[in-house]
This record gives C-alpha cells, structure tokens and sequence, in this order.
DNA sequence: TTGATATATGAGCATATATTCATATGTATT
DNA sequence: AATACATATGAATATATGCTCATATATCAA
C-alpha cells in the first residue's frame, strides 16, 4: 500500500488519510455484526457447509447466505463446490489474527 | 469477566457466547465510522478540545460532540472542562492497542 | 447585565444494513 | 423427466446510525 505513515496517529497528518480512515472504517464494519462474528467463529478452525452454519447458529439458510456472500465478496472466507452443497473456509489471516487479538482483549477486562 | 473460554473459535461452543459476540460487535462498532476514527487517531498523542477537533477535520462542531458523547459513554475518551472549552483524551489502552494493530494490518497488505 | 463564544443536546432526515419472504438456480435421486 | 434438496438472490421491511438544524446551557468579556 503507497503510504509512508508508520502510525495511527501519525496518519491524521497525511494526504492519503481519508481513504485510509475509509478503509479502516470499513474492515471494522465486517467485524461490527454478531451473526458475522459467529460465522466467523465457526469458521475459524473448521470448514462448513452453509447448512452447517444456519444449523449451529439459530439464524436462517438465507441469513447466513446473505451474510456468506458480503464475507466472500471481501475475500474473507473462501469457498469450493461440491455436489449441491458449498463449503466455506477462512480465507483471511489477518482477520484471523485481529478476531483472536480483540477477543483476548475484552476477555482481559 | 466470568468466562472459562480461551480462544475466539471456542466461543461459538459456550453457553455464555451471546452475550460475548454482543459485546464483540459492539466494540467493533466504536470502530466502524470513519468520523470517530478521525477522532480517536487525533487524540492518539494529543488532549484536543472540541472546536480543535472540529476544526481539524472537516466536520461541524454538533457531530464532533455527538462521537465525543458517545465515545465519552463507552469510557473511550475522558474529558476535562476548562473554562468553556472541554477537552478531550484517550481513556482506553486497549482501543489504542487495536487501532495500532489493525492500522499496521491494513498498511501489510 | 449584555453579548459573544464553547459545548451539548433533542428532533428530524437520509442512508445503511440485517433479516425475511418468495423464488431462482443448480445438483442429486428415483 | 420429475421431485427433492442445497444454495443464492432480489425485493421489501424494520431498525440503526450519522448528520444537520435549531436551540439550550455555561462561561467569559465588556
């Protein structure tokens, strides 16, 4: 990514900033929902179909399916065909890294 | 907090979960606007008042102290009155640690 | 006290978003 | 081919949210 900022804070100061902030602002928004978080969750160490997803949380085939499509359309999660149904994996370590992180943060509260 | 689960991925398997992913995306949510981003990234290194605040972004003195009531409710800044003016600081290592962390993702993509 | 300045706040508005419902698409089974 | 099953998707709806505008509150200056 073209910035030289090495700061958050540094970043308010820069000509690129907005687009930065928007970005930021944006990978944040994902995160921002319990029903992605829980697909995420879910996905974290297994791969699942989206039936399998809608069945362990109480949320229904088209939610999930709605919600799976944003995850992909960000290559968040991945997905492979097989047969009738799809199979769903993390795509993203970073998201990965930033789920684990924030959690240990709340939990050390 | 009175949770026994270690990792994120467990979470999903706790009877406490809900309540957790509430609270996930909640916190996400603090993050998820480019405005309070703004904010927060000035008052990283700096205690700033509101009209400075307003002043260095392009935005009006009544939103700037919508985010700053909203940021000073979830314990996120901390204010101190002088005179008319109020300024405002980081309250919460933690969001610094995030913003730092999840900044410095972005910028290794 | 009067006027100016700094901040806060409620109401209203525009927009975004998560879900549901109905249905489309694609694949397996008989 | 016909039916059942798995997933995707568009439209509609309900709710949330960020901003503006008008105004309230508090403090300073004259």
């Amino acid at each position: 990514m073209l910035v030289t900022t090495e700061s958050f804070s540094q970043l308010i100061h820069e000509a690129t900033s907005e687009a930065m902030f928007l970005t930021m602002a944006e990978s944040f928004k994902i995160l921002a929902d319990p029903t992605r978080l829980k697909i995420l969750a879910l996905l974290f160490t297994e791969t699942l179909s989206v039936g399998e997803i809608a069945e362990h949380l109480v949320v229904s085939q088209s939610a999930v399916s709605h919600q799976l499509r944003l995850l992909r359309n960000l290559n968040i999660v991945r997905y492979r065909k097989q047969g009738r149904e799809v199979y769903y994996d993390l795509a993203d370590d970073h998201v990965r890294d930033i789920l684990q992180r924030t959690f240990e943060h709340i939990l050390h509260d």
